[in-house]
RNA sequence: GGCGACGUACCCAAGUGGCUAAGGGAGAGGUCUGCAAAACCUUUAUGCGGCGGUUCGAAUCCGCCCGUCGCCUCCA
């Protein structure tokens, strides 16, 4: 690798060189969604935060395998212990089946993230697909003495794993002392978690198992899929840091009790999206769906207000605040727009070794990029230097010296490249034109008119042209070298 | 109660020992324009929650205080 980079690893609570399992190749696992309900902002940032890691890991030369769960079973509500599933009781409900109520949401799921420009996992497995797994596992963990049965449920006995706390910071003896819950009857310890859960007569979801009809809890289904399609030691595993406990305590404690190896090398974990300061959340019915802030906002500018602070940052969404971040985008907007007027638009691949200084300090914007993306995916840091290069690009575009059209090119191509294909935030039907002819043409009809009354000095109808043509969201521009349109919506 | 973060201009938000405290939005002035829009230029924190301390030097390290949030029950 040309770069080195640096991740902060929640496990040593700094940010270390990063050194793969495997040279030149990244396995990454990150916790996806349980799927119950339409996602919210904070999966938003969640996902998208994560789409760029990978996304600039595969930009600076990694082969990353990208894996991402689908939660379709186990994850209970209130109380992991005590509380129902989740998905059974949306489907009880509705009285359908809970796979109906799993591809519902699952469908939205993708199809939200799609609209954020994230890329697909390269893995997308679903916790009932590796029943099989999940019980291996267990067994395993049975027979090495990490786990015990107890009346049709098992659990991980967490005093057997020495260095449970050790990702969370937390000690078991605390945990105990806090526990407000009578100890129930079967565990040996309160803060033993469930790796399998007895089928109450009526429970629809249920599965065969030595210990009988029952179903598994929610942590082990992230231990067996990621260990399955990354192997037993995986370079990074993220995922929102509410989840740093229980959940990924009780993963690596599962994980590295069934394989004495290290489980994962860089624990990632993204900070919450909140609403007046508050975590936004399904249970606390603070949250607001993506699908509805898609009404309000166009998707890329979501991302792109995602993106202007830091994964590890909190976010707090307002409208104030996007609305501000949209007018900001459209700083990057209008000059991929200007250079693709020019004929920049093009295939061609920058050669980021031995970029130009001139006309546009190329060289010393792509290392203030690269070097914010390297120190721990510093998006914002990424992001105010691409609007410093917007600054110059801009001004070369305003000056009377024409560019030759190989520079228009690199231009493109290098906004393209960082802003485009790493971050994501160029939205995808940025053009010079409409995509209808005939449409291009009429508009250039009324600017024509428009210019005639304006060397008639009938600026009323001239005016009035323009107003109306606005109020179509098509917005009239005179320039230095004639009157242009660009559409605003 | 235990553990962990955070508090930077009107708003959002980088910066974690040392040039004039990034960037975006908003505001003000200017260039261009018939007027706009877009773009560019100038400008808006002698200051980084407060008070002490360490240091030649701190927003950045330490202590205390105030405030906000997260986890400890499900959550990205």
């Amino acid at each position: 690798m040309k770069t080195d980079i640096q991740i902060y690893n929640t496990l040593s609570r700094q940010k270390e060189k990063f050194v793969p399992v495997e040279k030149d190749k990244v396995g990454i696992y990150v916790c996806g969604p349980t799927v119950y309900n339409h996602s919210h902002i904070g999966h938003g940032k969640s996902y998208v935060s994560f789409d760029v890691i990978v996304r600039f890991l595969r930009f600076i030369g990694y082969k990353v395998l990208y894996v991402q769960n689908i939660t379709d079973v186990g994850h209970l509500t209130d109380n992991a212990d005590e509380g129902d599933d989740k998905i059974e009781k949306e489907a009880r409900k509705d009285r359908v089946n809970p796979m109906e109520i799993v591809e519902v949401f699952m469908r939205s799921y993708f199809e939200d993230m799609d609209r954020l420009g994230v890329e697909r996992p390269n893995i997308s497995p679903r916790a009932t697909g590796h029943i099989i797994e999940q019980i291996e596992l267990i067994k395993a963990l049975i027979s090495k003495g990490f786990a015990y049965e107890s009346k049709g449920n098992v659990y991980f006995n967490v005093n057997k794993f020495k260095e449970y706390g050790k990702l969370s910071g937390r000690k078991v003896e605390d945990l105990m002392s806090g526990t407000r819950e009578e100890v129930r009857t079967d565990k040996k310890n309160p803060a033993d978690f469930a790796l399998w859960k007895k089928a109450e007569a009526g429970h629809i979801m249920r599965w065969p198992s030595p210990w009988g009809e029952g179903f598994p809890g929610w942590h082990v289904e992230c231990s067996a899929m990621s260990m399955k399609y990354l192997g037993s030691t995986f370079d990074i595993h993220g995922g929102g840091i509410d989840n740093q406990f229980p959940h990924h305590e009780c993963e690596i404690a599962q994980s590295e009790a069934a394989t004495g190896k290290p489980f994962v090398r860089y624990w990632m974990h993204n900070n919450m999206v909140t609403s007046n300061g508050m975590k936004m959340s399904k249970s606390a019915g603070n949250f607001v769906k993506l699908k509805d802030a898609f009404k309000k906002f166009d998707p890329v500018v979501l991302r792109f207000f995602i993106l202007q602070s830091h994964y590890r940052s909190p976010l707090d969404f307002s409208d104030e605040a996007v609305s501000g971040a949209g007018k900001g985008l459209e700083r990057l907007t209008n000059v991929v727009r200007e250079l693709k007027k020019h004929g920049g638009e093009n295939d061609l691949q920058p050669d980021f070794d031995n970029l130009p200084e001139e006309p546009v300090d190329l060289k010393r914007y792509y290392g203030e990029w690269l070097a914010a993306m390297s120190d721990d995916f510093n998006t914002p840091l990424a992001i105010a230097s691409l609007f410093e290069m917007l600054k110059d690009v801009n001004s070369v575009l305003a000056s009377e010296t024409l560019l030759p059209a190989d520079v228009l090119k690199l231009l493109y191509s290098f906004i393209r490249a960082l802003a485009g294909d790493v971050l994501g935030i160029i939205p995808g039907d940025v053009r010079a034109a409409t995509d209808d002819t005939i449409q291009d043409d009429l508009i250039n009809l009324f600017i024509k008119l428009r210019s005639d009354a304006r060397t008639n000095r009938d600026f009323a109808f001239a005016d009035m042209i323009r107003t109306e043509l606005l109020s179509m969201g098509i917005s009239i521009e005179d320039k230095k070298d004639g009157t242009s349109f660009r559409i605003t919506r």
